[in-house]
DNA sequence: ACAAAAGTGTTGCTGTTACACCCATGG
DNA sequence: CCATGGGTGTAACAGCAACACTTTTGT
């Protein structure tokens, strides 16, 4: 296939959760060669028959089992060595999930969650393509930029777990006083009445987002 | 060509600068069929042994005649119907440049500014395409984010003229002191020492970004 | 009782908003 | 001298930053 104008198109589904406070990544095992054995970014070739948007949601339920999900499209790839035989533009989207939705679901040892800081080995250039992907998103979460912090807190999350995240995507800590002052005093979070406890310590209270106002909110 | 996994690219161009207060895209006019005569935003089918940010580049260097610029990704369109023929994948890029070096340049019949809310008539599905762009364009100007504000006033404006682009991207009024004051008492503009007169009126002081203070600020 | 984690209040500072009059130039 | 457009000050308010001790739970 030398130089022609038909290109191989591939899309790349960085599947994004929150856990724990970490920021973290839905990869899967290769099972076949080239880089079999290395983790990869769900992905799918681009059939000419399809769009984007639907090659996109066809990986997120292949590999989730779920069936609608927030995603969205992020960076393409397009250096002429990105795959061993011929070039491969890679248009990526991102999905941001709920981690219990898939939890839930059986565990496939060929799927797992990674910190976004604790990549396994990854074939091709997808090591990359992750830092680069996420070297854009952790602005926009740090800013709620298209309410991109809210999506990663779809159900109820105690104060200090949306600390934890916060501080771990701006990679800086944040005043525990004023990070609460500034939730609940501008009533960003609504108090559920409900509390939690994880391990010792005093349980932590359950909010949720406010969406009338956190909808557009910068922070 | 039936459902195979070869698809065509191309990549768009979208070329902006600010113009008396306005934002406005550079388009040409097509010379042939279909949509002979309809504006279309400067493009180039995608050979496989390029990469789109030299297809972008080459885009703008044929379109501009300037050889280097602030150009970067947008996003993919792949709608089955973009074309009459077969599915063409568009990838966008963003030139964000200077009017008057273009302008410069003898001026060619078949290219021309347009205010991006006064769109000629525009081939394909370029004006949608447009507008898309545009409306993810624009929360990014007016919050300066990726110090998008600075990239489309590279050299000397006016507070008044800044105002103008600012309030006409944002599509809403602010107040002319509080503006003024924001930008001067947070040293994000020097005062270049010049004065420029424009028709009547008191002529306004040029300043320029203060890129120490710029970079990064959020506005 | 101790360790662990969550909750909370005050003060000073910085930036935002709302608001109206004066100044420099061209015609 | 009039029209046009640019420059400017003040006061109330909101949000941010810096600071340490108390409360609730598990062990």
């Amino acid at each position: 296939m030398e130089n022609s104008n038909y290109n191989i198109v591939e899309t790349l589904l960085l599947i994004l959760a929150s856990d724990e406070g970490k920021l973290k990544i839905y990869l899967e095992k290769k099972k076949t060669e080239p880089y079999k054995g290395y983790w990869v970014i769900p992905n799918n070739i681009l059939n000419n028959q399809t769009t984007l948007e639907e090659n996109a949601n066809n990986i997120y339920l292949q590999t989730t089992g779920l069936d609608k999900g927030t995603i969205f499209q992020s960076k393409a790839f397009s250096a002429l060595d990105r795959d061993l035989n011929q070039r491969v533009i890679a248009i990526t989207y991102i999905a941001i999930t709920d981690k219990t939705l898939i939890d839930m679901k059986k565990q496939d040892k060929d799927k797992s969650w990674f910190q976004i800081d604790e990549l396994p080995k990854l074939g091709y250039d997808h090591e990359n393509i992750i830092n680069e992907v996420i070297s854009e998103l952790r602005p926009k979460i740090t800013t709620n930029y298209d309410d991109m912090l809210v999506k990663f807190f779809p159900s109820d999350f105690t104060l200090p777990e949306l600390q934890n995240f916060y501080e771990y995507v701006l990679n800086k800590p944040i005043d525990r006083r004023n990070f609460h002052k500034k939730f609940v005093n501008q009533d960003l979070v609504v108090d559920t009445g409900f509390k939690v406890t994880k391990g010792s310590g005093r349980p932590g209270t359950l909010y949720r987002f406010n969406l009338d106002k956190m909808k557009g909110k910068r922070i």
